[in-house]
RNA sequence: GCUCGAAUGGUGGAAUGGUAGACACGAAGGACUUAAAAUCCUUUGGCCAUUGCGGCUGUGCGGGUUCGAGUCCCGCUUCGAGCACCA
């Protein structure tokens, strides 16, 4: 028998479905593990060979702990709403759905073939209306709590109700909002509905919000922070501007301090979990009051740096803040005004770009609390109205923006650290010996900037001056879209007050429409649907939710896919908990990674789930980038110039499709049929006649045409040298670019593997009893392995494989006790060809009639044992031993190493002390 | 600017502080073949020596710790990633 992939893959892939080998159930008692890949949202453009990367690594540790006797839990799904699926309706008129099955059941046909372990029996579908019925069961539950600071958890919105309803506002300063709310129980009583449910938004976890939004003007729609990179849209890079919106929003920012604590216990990388410390930006510092001269006015400001309070020359607003009605004086108004007017129009992104420095004088002066001076009050945009109170005490000595803002408008620099030299630029660093820093009650002259900042922020607690504050960058996520292609708001309104659906009719239905364009009014595009109303006649909102809303819990509903009454039971949510393997790209650090730890934060407030985190360890994949090749004509010629001639002539790079070059040789001929443009081509070869292309990494893309499609790799050398070969490609978490040149040397070792079993077609394992280097060349192989596979190191791994099976072949083994652990091993890498090998055991004539085995865990026991050579007490080298060698043995090793080594050249051993187990100590003169 | 990570042959990349370059690609030479493909064997960091064995050098740069450093520490350079008027 010839090994021939294609056979065999099919072979096993029917088994595979026939017998629903990786269906899993819940089985109480038999320890769970939970596997899960990042799902894809499915492109027209269908899976590239960089796509599968995660994919393969996450299945063969699906498959390893399936050996090792675990219930793995392997899902896979959908993301499916999205804008591409929506531009294409605008463009051609056909529904999302439609695109969006057809690129399903493409993924899915491409999925199939690489053999992955999937259960397939729990696929999601974003856009399927069971799945989005506990995306919005999810968001009604948000409508109904708030969250409780000091408890640290969500709380029903009724319980703070009740609270008004006892005592007001009194009491409940624990409540997240971002509008600190005053009034007596008395009041509230009085309040009308539409005026309690005003109230009551400021509390919610999901709430209607006037905020400042991203607004993309091109799309149409709003977007969430982390859709925007540089004052650009993340998708289709247009411009956005900030916009006040009324708009829902989820309080995410009351999460904050759990979302960082949390980071501590995952086991994520380094790198991500500092990305989203940043994103989430914990800064400690101090609150303080700065009273207005002669005005009743009380500025609120935030900074890190209370030892600068001496220092302050001037406060700067924002151009938002809501001070500036009270501050403004009539005599500035007119400028005041003007100023207003022009940072209106600019975009964030002319903002950033903008580095001028600009503001206005208010007109006002503000108090010094603790040096009494009498400071002006500014307007600038380079004070950002979202972070802290949206004002600042100005120390331009010692941060650079107030500085450039001084210097600009000839306001005064006051240095406050011994030695700094101001004249040039600031002074930022938080370190020197303070100076100039006197006041009537308080004198920080002489201390280390760190005691400054603790003596002035326990002053001004004990004055009432100000207080202690910790604040975070992480704002609320903006969750409506102005969208066809995202799950309805489950919200209709009642004389314009927003109400909830009840739980028992949903899902609401995402209704057809005529046109994914906005209505003449500038409506969503539900603003066509028609009756889009309750049965009771009331209008329901417009917009839809954004794409991390379905992607925010899917790993919870995998485990109980099909559940009508709940988005997952305490039962089956009890047994797979959470996800212990997460494997996925890196573009997700802060927007799903945030959202879902957010989500299942909540979920575990109100006792839907029992973990509070839900993604135990990740690993996030490199990306795979493009490796081109280009052709070089010379100009106005339809010659073309081989790599190492080209500098001779006057030559275009140009493109050529990666699939008719192999190891930078051009296929002539097809190059010749690529395009009917080259059908009468000329070459100038190299030498030996060959045309060599060029090379770039470049991203993955059509335009490039450096596409490779895993299809083709799977028709011609097969699914088990695809997923080996992504793997030896490099470390897993690295980016590469894909580079088909390698994979010969990875077909060669399946076929070589091939040929320990099969030698002319013939059967030629036997029982023999195993050779000892066989044995030592299977050991290293195990030992190597299992290590590799627990570090994600699956490149080394296959060259592990490779240099077993070359040491094998050259032994000449054919000795079943080697043959049968080296395939075990194999099959989480190459299923296809392991399995049917195993297969092929169990035939009449052969020697094995064994079931597939759970992975045996003698396999994985420590097979050697490490001992430090010492000369004369000094540690030199180690050495390693088979485990529970004699030491008379070990002795012997020991000085045989020694010696090949060159360690005892022109000695005499004296005495050699063996401590078994640790130690080997010789004694040399 | 702040934070994190990386730098090793022609290429992708290996090396719990212990013989740097595993494994693979590519390249060169050879065997088989009418020929090609496939397969197999040898060589392959650099320099020198090559009818001897071998010698020198070498992991971005400069220091340090150590019997011993690609690996640990200090200081740079370059590249990549994240955040970025966040006070």
């Amino acid at each position: 028998m010839e090994y021939n992939h294609k056979e065999i893959e099919a072979r096993q892939q029917q088994y595979w479905r026939d017998n629903d080998i990786y269906k899993a159930v819940e089985k109480p008692g038999k320890k769970k593990y939970y596997v899960l890949d990042m799902f894809p949202y499915p492109s027209g453009a269908g899976l590239h060979v960089g796509h599968p990367l995660g994919y393969i690594a996450s299945d063969i540790y699906s498959r390893y702990k399936r050996l090792q006797g675990y219930n793995v839990l392997h899902p896979m799904g959908y993301d499916a709403y999205g804008l591409p699926a929506e531009q294409y309706a605008i463009q051609t008129g056909q529904h999302p759905e439609i695109t969006t099955r057809q690129n399903i059941d493409r993924y899915r046909s491409q999925l199939d073939k690489i053999g992955f372990s999937y259960d397939w029996s729990r696929q999601i579908r974003t856009c399927d209306p069971d799945y989005y019925k506990w995306t919005q069961w999810a968001f009604i539950e948000m409508f109904n709590h708030y969250y409780d600071t000091e408890a640290k958890c969500a709380r029903p919105i009724s319980e703070l109700v009740a609270d008004f309803e006892a005592s007001g506002t009194n009491g409940i300063n624990a409540a997240a909002t971002d509008d600190t709310l005053s009034f007596t129980a008395a009041e509230w009583r009085e309040m009308d509905e539409r005026r309690r449910c005003d109230v009551l938004m400021n509390y919610r976890i999901a709430y209607l919000g006037n905020t400042m939004v991203n607004w993309c003007p091109e799309l149409g729609t709003v977007l969430a922070n982390d859709e925007v990179s540089e004052g650009l849209s993340v998708r289709g890079g247009y411009p956005v501007e900030q916009k006040l919106m009324y708009q829902w929003c989820l309080r995410v920012s009351a999460y904050a301090p759990r979302l960082l604590d949390g980071l501590e216990q995952l086991d994520w990388s380094n790198s991500l979990k500092e990305t989203q410390r940043n994103w989430i930006g914990r800064s400690e510092g101090a609150e303080m009051i700065f009273p207005i001269a002669d005005s009743d006015v009380k500025l609120k400001i935030f900074t890190t740096r209370a030892d600068t309070v001496f220092g302050v020359t001037f406060m700067v607003l924002a151009p938002e803040s809501e001070y500036i009605d009270a501050v403004v004086t009539p005599e500035q108004r007119p400028e005041v005004d003007r100023y207003l007017d022009q940072v209106k129009h600019k975009t964030e992104r002319e903002r950033m770009i903008d580095k001028k420095v600009s503001g206005v004088f208010t007109g006002s002066y503000a108090i010094n609390p603790l040096s009494g001076k009498k400071i002006p009050v500014w307007i600038s945009d380079y004070v950002l109205a979202g972070y802290g109170t949206g004002a600042i005490m100005a120390v331009p000595a010692h941060d650079s923006r107030d500085y450039a803002f001084a210097r600009h408008f000839s306001l005064p620099v006051i240095p406050l650290i011994e030695g700094a030299d101001v004249s040039e630029q600031s002074f930022d660093a938080k370190e020197g010996v303070m100076i100039n820093s006197q006041g009537p009650e308080l004198n920080l002259n002489g201390l280390q900037v760190k005691e400054a900042i603790a003596r002035t922020k326990k002053f001004i607690e004990e004055k009432g001056i100000g207080k202690v504050k910790v604040n975070y960058r992480l704002r609320d996520a903006i969750f409506s879209r102005q969208r066809y292609w995202g799950e309805p708001f489950p919200v209709y309104y009642k004389d314009g007050v927003p109400q909830m659906m009840d739980i028992a009719d949903l899902p609401l239905q995402l209704p057809s429409v005529d046109s994914y364009l906005p209505t003449e009014k500038g409506e969503p595009p539900l603003g066509r649907a028609k009756n889009w109303v309750t049965p009771e006649g009331y209008p329901i909102e417009l917009n839809t939710m954004p794409g991390f809303a379905g992607s925010s819990a899917y790993y919870l509903r995998y485990m109980d896919p099909h559940n009508a009454d709940c988005l997952v039971s305490p039962e089956a949510n009890g047994y797979w908990r959470n996800v212990d393997l997460y494997v996925g790209g890196t573009e997700h650090a802060t927007g799903h990674l945030i959202y879902s730890r957010f989500w299942n934060k909540f979920l575990f407030d109100i006792g839907v789930v029992c973990e509070e985190e839900p993604f135990r360890k990740l690993v996030n994949q490199g990306m795979i980038q493009g490796r081109s090749n280009f052709v070089y004509r010379i100009k106005n010629t339809n010659t073309f110039v081989s790599l190492n001639q080209k500098d001779k002539y006057d030559v275009t790079p140009i493109h050529v499709d990666v699939n008719i070059v192999s190891n930078d040789v051009l296929d002539t001929e097809a190059f010749r049929r690529w395009r009917p443009d080259y059908a009468t081509a000329e070459f100038i070869t190299e030498p030996d006649g060959r045309y060599l292309c060029g090379y770039a990494v470049e991203k993955m893309s059509k335009s490039m045409f450096n596409v490779v499609n895993p299809d083709d790799i799977v028709e011609q050398y097969g699914a088990d040298t695809l997923r080996l070969y992504e793997m030896f490609l490099g470390p897993l978490q690295q980016s590469k670019p894909w580079d088909t040149n390698g994979i010969d040397g990875v077909n060669r070792f399946i076929k070589k593997l091939w040929s320990l079993f099969y030698k002319d077609g013939k059967w030629r394992v036997t029982d023999d009893a195993p050779s000892a280097e066989s044995l030592k060349s299977l050991h290293k192989l195990i030992k190597k392995v299992t290590q590799d596979i627990e570090g994600f190191s699956f490149n080394t791994s296959v060259a592990a494989f490779m240099i077993c099976v070359n040491e094998l072949t050259a032994q000449k083994c054919t000795s079943i006790e080697i043959l049968k652990p080296l395939i075990i091993l194999l099959a989480p890498f190459a299923p296809h060809v392991a399995e049917q090998l195993w297969h092929d055991m169990k035939q009449p004539g052969s020697v094995c009639d064994a079931q597939w085995p759970e992975f045996n865990e003698q396999y994985l026991v420590e097979s050697t044992q490490r001992y430090a050579v010492s000369f004369n007490g000094k540690p030199r080298y180690n050495i390693e031993v088979p485990a529970g060698t004699d030491p008379k043995e070990v002795e012997r090793i020991a000085l045989a190493d020694a010696a090949a080594a060159r360690w005892i050249d022109g000695k005499t051993i004296r005495k050699v002390i063996v401590v078994p187990g640790k130690i080997v100590n010789v004694v040399v003169a």
